[in-house]
DNA sequence: CTGTCTAATGTAAGCGTTTACATTATGAGT
DNA sequence: ACTCATAATGTAAACGCTTACATTAGACAG
């Protein structure tokens, strides 16, 4: 990507004496080359210190082999994992990865997913169903094929690598009712712009409803996936109060941000008050007492996710949707 | 980057009734249009629904926007937490990351590093500083600039935008020093492939022996930057004993590793035993005790890179190496 | 009204691949 | 030795943009 009068294929073909076409076909691994002839290039392109410019390649190939990912945050360890999954995969197979994260806001999510394909994103890896039709619309004119993960819903409308998340929160839901938990606070992500949130936080309450557990609004906070945050939401007078017994989360930083300010006010957990997380990250099991949670198959989504997307740029156009199942992990916050 | 008799520049001239020079003028705000001018190209650019062509624009423009990044790996925070804000820098000033990592294998880097600039990168963020000279060769002659991070050595050879890892460990073993330990045990990442690894272990026992304190061979372990791994470097009689009173580990992982083992094993710490971390990622406040532990500055190594790598890209050439200081973070884990 | 200078726009030459199609070499079967 | 299928290679037309340079328009001084 530079000035330099630069070597160029046609170099190598003439030092090889072949050409141009012949030198691309041995370039890319292609059939019907002579082993010889192979050779005679290979070699020419050693000592002309040739490199393909990758502008040209793209132009003449319409593929970049870039795969764009936009995930909320990299700072959430769930994400990373599954990013670092979806990566591993993507490399072997030769492809790259861009990322970019939205910081769980829609509108720059939007901008993101514009930027990631205008800057040669073959297909994109998206987070969660909700967000502008206008997207969809975009995406579907430019033939770009993508893969939800982290939500899983039936239909043919897209291709979903997930799970679902109400589902999910009602098997959590059902661990704490089952130990005869009656009082009961709910501290979800905000499920303003996220899908996910409001399907765990909906999760939550249909299972209390469903067991004639009563809860009334103000026994639900949300909450942005922050320790701090989570901790604040703790020391409103509903939750930190010695009626309620236990606090479903709607991920594990809100747990883990609860239980630490719960320790710090004299709660003994679970004794007096349990606690349920959501993700199943590392720090689940490091904070004492460990997290019950609900575990993600995050590294699965990453590197299905990755499948996926290969085989749709390989031309199989099934779009195959994939539902994961989370499991209930029960440690020590619950009783 | 599909098939489709597809919408170009030319097109797009056409209806404006420009040439296609203007019309790229407009496109990249360019100087010297007439604001008439401008309008009636960017609304035939969406009466036509117009996208530029990514290959073509890199071919002809000699440059892709697309910024490289090798980390070892994403699912330690601090490396997350870092290209998170490289990533939000870039993203900012228009740029895109391609992501890869290498697990901490050298020759995996190195195909990496290939990899991102045969597939466009326009400039790299590397980690360390250690790697075959040819790959520095291979950088130059292709004109790559590139910034090395995490780490900080003076001279000119390269950009640094790092720290001292050697010395950061130092400070830290003054400060156990200081608490009067004179049998110490040292639980270090592996310093094959690894220039920080290899600084920090350096930096502990240089200070160990500036002190006359005696340590052998074998209270010096290495492992792999994983909770178990440390934890079985703890299990290790030499650690794992009571007139060992200290332990310092070369990250965080290792460090909470190896507490969680030893609170197992019925160790109080730091009663019994102290463990000091490096890096001061989330966990280290998470775990109990929380853990005292060198705070590396990485989201601002993050950003610094970043701006550093624009700067080159815009032309400065000055390659100005930043120096960041880490510091000491007291909690309890120390005593 | 002319000359001069600058702002705005146009012209067209690259940029370096890939690949459809055309051509030539190879060798098996007779 | 001669076909004829097939393998190997060559030819050259895209691919769609940017930008150096050329040209024209417009403003203003004299």
């Amino acid at each position: 990507m530079k000035n330099k009068k630069s070597i160029t294929i046609l170099d190598v073909a003439r030092l090889a004496k072949v050409s141009t076409a012949t030198v691309s076909r041995c370039l890319n691994n292609s059939e019907n080359v002579k082993i010889v002839t192979k050779q005679r290039v290979i070699s020419a392109v050693e000592t002309l210190g040739y490199y393909p410019n990758f502008g040209a390649k793209v132009l003449a190939a319409k593929k970049t082999n870039l795969i764009g990912a936009i995930i909320p945050t990299m700072e959430n360890a769930i994400f990373a994992a599954g990013i670092q999954a979806f990566q591993e995969v993507l490399s072997v197979a030769g492809y790259t990865l861009l990322v970019s994260s939205s910081s769980y806001q829609r509108d720059l999510e939007e901008e993101q997913i514009y930027a990631l394909v205008s800057r040669g994103a073959d297909a994109l890896l998206l987070i969660g169903e909700d967000r502008d039709p206008n997207i969809y619309a975009y995406l579907k004119q430019r033939q770009i094929p993508y893969v939800i993960a982290w939500n899983y819903r039936n239909g043919l409308q897209h291709t979903f690598i997930g799970f679902d998340n109400m589902r999910a929160a009602q098997m959590a839901t059902e661990e704490v009712i089952k130990r005869h938990h009656k009082n009961i606070c709910i501290i979800a992500g905000n499920t303003a712009e996220n899908d996910r949130a409001r399907d765990r936080k909906i999760g939550f309450i249909k299972s209390l409803e469903n067991h004639k557990i009563a809860i009334s609004a103000n026994q639900i906070i949300e909450a942005s996936y922050v320790f701090e945050e989570a901790g604040d939401a703790f020391d409103t007078p509903i939750c930190n109060n010695p009626e309620t017994t236990a606090i479903l989360c709607g991920n594990d930083v809100l747990a883990v941000g609860a239980l630490l300010r719960a320790r710090k006010r004299g709660f003994n957990i679970p004794k007096q008050i349990s606690i349920v997380g959501f993700d199943d990250i590392e720090i689940s099991n490091i904070v004492s007492p460990k997290l019950s949670t609900v575990h993600v198959p995050h590294r699965q989504m990453g590197r299905h996710s990755a499948q996926s997307i290969i085989n749709m740029l390989n031309g199989s156009p099934e779009m195959k949707s994939l539902e994961l199942k989370p499991y209930f992990v029960q440690r020590e916050s619950l009783s």
